[in-house]
DNA sequence: ATCTGCCATATCCTATCGATATGGATTTTG
DNA sequence: CAAAATCCATATCGATAGGATATGGCAGAT
């Protein structure tokens, strides 16, 4: 059985003539006669009954004519659902994020403006912490994943730097500095010489803790820290518990937690804080490509605050 | 397209090596690497990512593959579909009746019959007049019809006489002959001889109507006719109205009618009734083939009544 | 570095699909 | 009523393409 058999066999059932199928196809009526006969012979079934003027189906015809179009038209459709595949319009996947990525405004708008642009994907998203992420991405369970901070080990990944962001103070409600009025002026930060810090613990990604430590040596003191958290968003509660005081992400600041102050930094250098998008280097997914290349070209053009001072 | 790329691409997807997938194909490597990549120039999508050691999906591979194998099991469904609707082990009969054909014990035990024997048909029942069951078989409306006369022009019909049974005098219930207690004696034809007859009208089909004034010419008298019913059924109503007797299938005795009394007749040559199927000369179909085959055979080997006189 | 395994390319053969020619059965037309 | 026309089946032949064989190339394994 190949398909010409039942392209043919539609034809024929379709004109109720041998001979005048046989133009329609392009081609003469004998080889048309046979295929048609072949068809009949390999299935042991009598298709068509012959008349002096033409051809008619039989039931048996009649069951098959119906099949035989919705076998045609389920080839068309695997067609074109693979071209699609192919081109990245159709399949799945799957984005992770660390618990403060979504807190950055491009976070969802890029996910929104894939949504919007390739309504075929069936888009999972996934919460997790840095190291889960980075091992969910090397078992092919995420395809992509936000993360806020430059990871230890690439090996096999690629890890993109998208945006960065000034970081801010957040202090126990209750501190002296908070008392200087809501988002009061920025403080720099030699102020905080004598604080105990709570920081977004170093082994998942180095690079946040790094920056911190970094930017108080450069401000003339060495930052006692009290405490590690695992993921940045934790850092808050223990801030708000009164544990001490943190450097996070401006971003941040949208999350209003009871018990946490903000205030802005002053002086140079700061500490930054990065939007990292990670995925697998040997991807070949159209998919992951797409997204990828949306991610950077709108992080490219993404409006920087006018204050990251 | 063929199938043929279909079945080959499943077998290398299976194997994950084209070397392995000939093998298992019976024929050689080089032709089987050639057919798919003709199926990957055709859909212009990369099926396959050639490694050092075998070959892997694509994303777009993975999903033609699940397609492929359904458009084959759908090509399998469609074959065994086909055959089995040759076989008339599939497909639709529409059974008529006329409104006394019920009545006969065989009618409802053959159809349940093969309703039993082909749970694959679709079976439709339709009770109507034997005028318009001979033209609903003519114009395919009904594939078989049980009916109580021979037609008039059987021309492109078949009808297959079945069974015979004995006629019964249906008399109103305050008719002095209905006194002689529920079911009484056998009477004599002769005995009707001033009474006025209700038949069913002749033009349907003139053979009970026929077999009734023959047999009342024979018993030395030509019955008094003072009104035809269009259906035997119907013949009772008017005789519980008191317009007359009539002669009607035994098997009707089954139908209760208030106002109606019953009695045997006795005497040759008695008229008798018969069952038939009419169908189609020229059909073909082998449900209804099937269906004939069926009720003659049923037929033949019915139990006649013991008393049938 | 050599060897092995596996896919791709090149060339040739043959099976089969399709074209041409013809026959047979039935209906339509002169 | 005979002849032409119509349409499907059969027979024969040729071209296309699917498959076999031989060989090359590339990447891991030994």
């Amino acid at each position: 059985m190949e398909l010409r058999h039942l392209r043919y066999f539609i034809a024929v059932a379709e004109e109720g003539h041998i001979t005048r199928a046989a133009e329609r196809l392009g081609m003469q009526q004998p080889p048309l006669s046979q295929q048609i006969r072949a068809l009949e012979r390999e299935l042991d079934v009598q298709l068509l009954r012959r008349l002096p003027r033409g051809v008619e189906l039989t039931e048996a015809g009649r069951a098959l004519l119906s099949d035989a179009r919705a076998i045609l038209a389920h080839i068309d459709h695997a067609f074109t659902t693979t071209r699609r595949t192919a081109r990245g319009e159709l399949g799945r996947l799957v984005v992770g994020f660390t618990s403060s990525a979504p807190f950055h405004p491009f976070v969802p708008r890029v996910i929104r403006a894939f949504r919007d642009g390739a309504p075929g994907i069936a888009l999972t998203l996934e919460e997790s912490g840095t190291t889960e992420l980075i091992e969910d991405l090397r078992h092919e369970r995420v395809d992509a994943a936000f993360i806020r901070t430059h990871v230890t080990d690439p090996a096999g990944l690629t890890v993109n730097p998208l945006l960065e962001e000034a970081m801010l103070l957040a202090l126990p409600a209750t501190h002296a500095f908070a008392a200087c009025g809501a988002d009061g002026l920025p403080l720099p930060l030699a102020a905080l010489a004598a604080e105990t810090f709570v920081v977004y613990r170093r082994h998942a990604g180095p690079g946040l803790y790094d920056a911190i430590i970094a930017a108080c040596h450069a401000a003339g003191f060495s930052p006692q820290v009290s405490q590690e958290a695992p993921r940045i968003v934790s850092t808050l509660n223990l801030v708000a518990a009164g544990l001490g005081v943190a450097l996070v992400p401006a971003s941040l600041r949208r999350m209003q937690m009871d018990g946490v102050a903000y205030r802005g930094l002053q002086g140079t250098p700061q500490p930054r804080a990065p939007l990292l998008l990670a995925t697998r280097r040997a991807d070949t997914s159209a998919v992951v490509r797409r997204f990828i290349d949306l991610v950077r070209q709108t992080a490219r053009t993404f409006p920087r605050p006018v204050l990251s001072v």
